[in-house]
DNA sequence: GCAGCTACTGCAACTTTGTTGCAATAGTGT
DNA sequence: ACACTATTGCAACAAAGTTGCAGTAGCTGC
């Protein structure tokens, strides 16, 4: 919900409607537990036409409201800072399973990365996967 | 040369014919200087059909030849472990430059998680954007 | 609450990307 | 050189993504 009026007031402030579709496609992402999909978002928003969902996550990227995913072969979309707290994912391969992570020590290697090369990092990905404790253990 | 060779025993031992197409791939993924999209393939092997690429392609993912890299938007392709050395990618977003990296630590922050979570990790991406050096100098 | 302005949506038509089945072809072993 | 069959290329298709435009809905001022 705070992210929420976040947003609409990110949208007053720079002039930017804050539509039905638009927050439909909000909230939707808001209330997901794992990254998704356009087709898992077209197909929850069926009344949301494909191209609208196209365009929305278009602006929602170049706002930086939502950021890319790739898991396995597949681009998928979640809410990005300060929309969602920063974090990294674990899939498990066996189960399917999604961990929100957030390694100690990652910061510092980028930071430690831009000193000695000299570079300003925007953007990272950091996505890991193979199989959970769980699956190990278990019968399969 | 290595690399090839490496491959073409492989395919004769698991009895999978490395044939002029799956040639011209390979060939085409270890001349590349940074990961090819599908299409960057297809249009510099314009004598081979897309259906081929695409096939070849997810044999080639399934031997572990090549493997995924999420640059921007967009999957590309690059030769994985042990046909290339295993590295990451730090591309600027002003002159879109790529540079491989393997930043130290990386491996001890997996084996860490991998302890302290319980979970075996068999995959991970890490990719980094920003701004080089030379763009943080130059005239622009 | 109404009117007017325009950013935004939904539609339709299209391009590009990815998939499937099948007949023809080209590697491989003998 | 022959035969066996994995693999290719083709054609037809399905899915994903793009574009232009007319109509709509969200703001603003009254």
């Amino acid at each position: 919900m705070q992210a929420y009026h976040q947003l609409e007031a990110e949208f007053k402030s720079r002039n930017i409607r804050f539509t039905k579709p638009r927050r439909a496609i909000f909230k939707c992402l808001q209330t997901a537990t794992y990254p998704l999909s356009i087709r898992d978002i077209y197909t929850s928003l069926p009344n949301i036409d494909r191209t609208s969902i196209y365009r929305t996550l278009e602006l929602y990227l170049s706002l930086g409201v939502v950021q890319i995913i790739p898991i396995g072969w597949k681009q998928k979309y979640e809410l990005a800072e300060p929309y969602a707290p920063h974090h990294h994912h674990f899939i498990c391969l066996k189960c399917g399973s999604h961990t929100d992570i957030n390694p100690p020590g990652l910061e510092d290697l980028l930071r430690h990365y831009e000193r000695t090369a000299g570079v300003i990092i925007t953007a990272h990905t950091f996505e890991l996967s193979g199989v959970c404790a769980a699956c190990q253990q278990g019968i399969q």
